[in-house]
RNA sequence: GCGCCACUAGCUCAGUUGGAUAGAGCAUCAGCCUUCUAAGCUGAGGGUCACAGGUUCGAGUCCUGUGUGGCGCGCCA
């Protein structure tokens, strides 16, 4: 983050040359550190308005400045018109200071101070165990959260139980199959589009052992049964495995509430209201064109069941009657073609599609020895989440899932994720903190202090200051990391971070050093500690104490 | 056919609302442990940013078109 006294200056320069108009004021820190701290381009930028070359341009504005020497060591044209600034070593100094002062704080914002945001991920059917796809949604989905909650947010986290319709039905014809065929009738019809996975097979066992063979009337009663023991059956399972991955949710909204409460019909009588709905072939249908897509599409199906659009829009809808300032929906790639319709039906209802950000992950492809290993949904044979949490770990996981963007195709290597060693990123961070947490301990054994009042402007070192620097750019991180649903923002900052500090405790003591070089490492050390604490927390990753 | 996502080093991926010499990890090669954890550090090689146009002081980044791959396009969710 630029500070103040920056821009303030450079406000004035720009005013001094007749430039009111400061809106083309931006900073960048160079990728090359000879150009310094920061760099504006601003006199590239107004060479076009002004019609003058962008050096002289830069020449009148640095001629405008004036900065403490003591902060700003110096200022320089560079290029074809760039202005950089470096910093001294001072200015650093003071920098980590205030950074050490506010603790835990440090990084956190009031950007979504009084504000209620609503996180929904996971969302999966209870019809059978997650995935790889929702490992990755639930990693999104739960580090977004934290995010928010960092920037001040009131954050609801909230998994979508879409416990009605005809998915269900399918599990309970599923289940009933297997407990027919477990009960001695091998040949009993298996539904075409049942779900073949092993585990149907262990719920029935279950209901063996529950019920006996009191089931075997094929009524909608039995059925009824079959369908709630399967619903509860995964719904615990997908718990316990959400849980293996320190990921609780505050809420679980059931989609059958929506019929009981008479939501739905709220939601098309309001249609109706508005005349966005009719009748054609015995269904009803919303009239999308009406609000700007290019096809309509069915809400009520003609056997009087609505299709998911309706429950959907519905759902939505009840969010913003709870009162959320921001609704964020985390989806997998399969589910892009019902975001328009959704907020289409919002916007219908009167409310601000505006206030919900879909993000929208692409899929996990899981490699192993340079091959892909498929997954089948319909062999059942598909690799569980649970299975890879068991293989890997926890902290793998999540780290995994989190170190690409959103947006990408993210490939699980299993090689990798096994390896314990430097390879395996992880490790990298974790060793960091690690390695951060033995240095306060061997100073506590062999009862080493450092004084809090020690000044840190001693610190000049080239590794020295490019930590700070680094400490220096974390509330920036996770304001950017959340602003764009990007959690792979900080797990590549914290990347950084670790590697910065790694170069600096390879090169520098702390033990040894002579005061106040040694209270100013301490607290460079700390701070860097605490970063790495709260970062990987953020991501769900553990931070050991030693490794 | 239409929509969304991707295409950057041998492989997996970053690339800050258009900026200066395009980066990291893995892999390959060469070095560094009497010291606070070597699960670490340092260095080297490796590029037609898929392709072709366009916009401008400047394009990996923005626009148009083409190609390749993934995911969708149902009265399934």
């Amino acid at each position: 983050m630029v500070p103040k006294f920056i821009v303030d200056e450079f406000t004035k320069a720009l005013q001094a040359i007749g430039i009111n108009d400061t809106s083309k004021l931006r900073f960048e820190e160079p990728k090359n550190q000879d150009f310094g701290d920061y760099a504006t381009s601003v006199a590239l930028i107004l060479s076009k308005e002004l019609r003058k070359n962008p050096r002289e341009i830069a020449n009148s504005i640095v001629e405008k400045l004036n900065f403490d020497n003591k902060l700003v060591e110096k200022v320089t044209i560079d290029g074809p018109g760039f202005i950089n600034l470096k910093f001294t070593s001072y200015f650093y100094g003071q920098e980590l200071e205030r950074i050490y002062q506010l603790g835990d704080d440090f990084g956190k914002s009031n950007l979504g101070k009084g504000l209620r945001a609503n996180v929904e991920y996971v969302s999966a059917n209870p019809t059978g165990l997650l995935h790889l796809g929702h490992g990755r949604n639930a990693c999104i989905g739960d580090s977004i959260a934290n995010l928010y909650s960092w920037l001040g947010y009131e954050v609801t986290r909230e998994f979508y139980f879409n416990n009605a319709g005809k998915q269900m039905t399918n599990l309970a014809r599923s289940i009933y199959a297997r407990y027919r065929q477990l009960l001695g009738e091998a040949d009993f019809p298996f539904p075409e589009d049942g779900y073949f996975g092993d585990y149907i097979k262990d719920i029935a066992q279950e209901l063996i052992e529950k019920y006996g063979n009191s089931l075997i009337p094929e009524t909608p009663e039995n059925l009824e049964i079959c369908k709630k023991f399967g619903e509860e059956w995964c719904f615990d399972k997908i718990r316990k495995t959400l849980a293996k991955l320190k990921i609780f949710h505050d809420t679980f909204y059931n989609e059958d509430s929506l019929y009981r409460n008479k939501k739905i019909d709220e939601v098309i009588a309001i249609f109706c209201e508005k005349n966005l709905v009719y009748e054609k072939d015995g269904a009803l249908w919303l009239a999308l064109t009406k609000l700007g897509l290019n096809e309509e599409r069915v809400i009520v199906k003609s056997t009087g069941e609505p299709t998911y659009r309706l429950p959907d829009i519905a759902y939505h809808r009840e969010k913003f009657l709870r009162g959320y300032d921001l609704i964020i929906d985390i989806f997998g790639a399969d589910h892009i073609a019902t975001v328009p319709d959704v907020l289409a039906g919002i916007r219908a209802l009167g409310f601000d599609d505006q206030k919900v950000k879909v993000v929208i992950h692409q899929f996990v492809t899981l490699m192993e020895n340079g091959v892909q290993v498929k997954m089948s949904k319909r062999s059942g044979r598909s690799y569980t989440l649970d299975e890879l949490i068991e293989e890997v770990g926890p902290d793998v996981v999540r780290f995994f899932f989190l170190m690409r963007s959103v947006s990408s195709h993210l490939e699980f290597d299993l090689n990798l994720a096994r390896e314990h060693s430097e390879k395996n990123p992880v490790f990298y961070l974790q060793y960091a903190y690690a390695r951060i947490c033995s240095i306060f301990d061997t100073a506590k054994e062999r009862n080493i202090k450092f004084d809090e009042n020690s000044p840190t402007d001693c610190l000049n070192l080239p590794q020295e200051i490019n930590l700070i620097k680094l400490q220096r750019m974390f509330p920036k991180i996770i304001e950017t990391a959340a602003l764009k649903f990007e959690p792979q923002i900080l797990s590549d900052y914290l990347y950084d971070i670790a590697t910065a500090f790694h170069t600096f405790y390879h090169d520098c003591r702390i033990i040894g050093s002579p005061e106040p070089i040694l209270s100013a490492r301490f607290k460079l050390a700390r701070v860097t500690q605490r970063i790495l604490k709260n970062g990987l927390t953020i991501l769900g990753v553990d931070a050991p104490e030693r490794m």
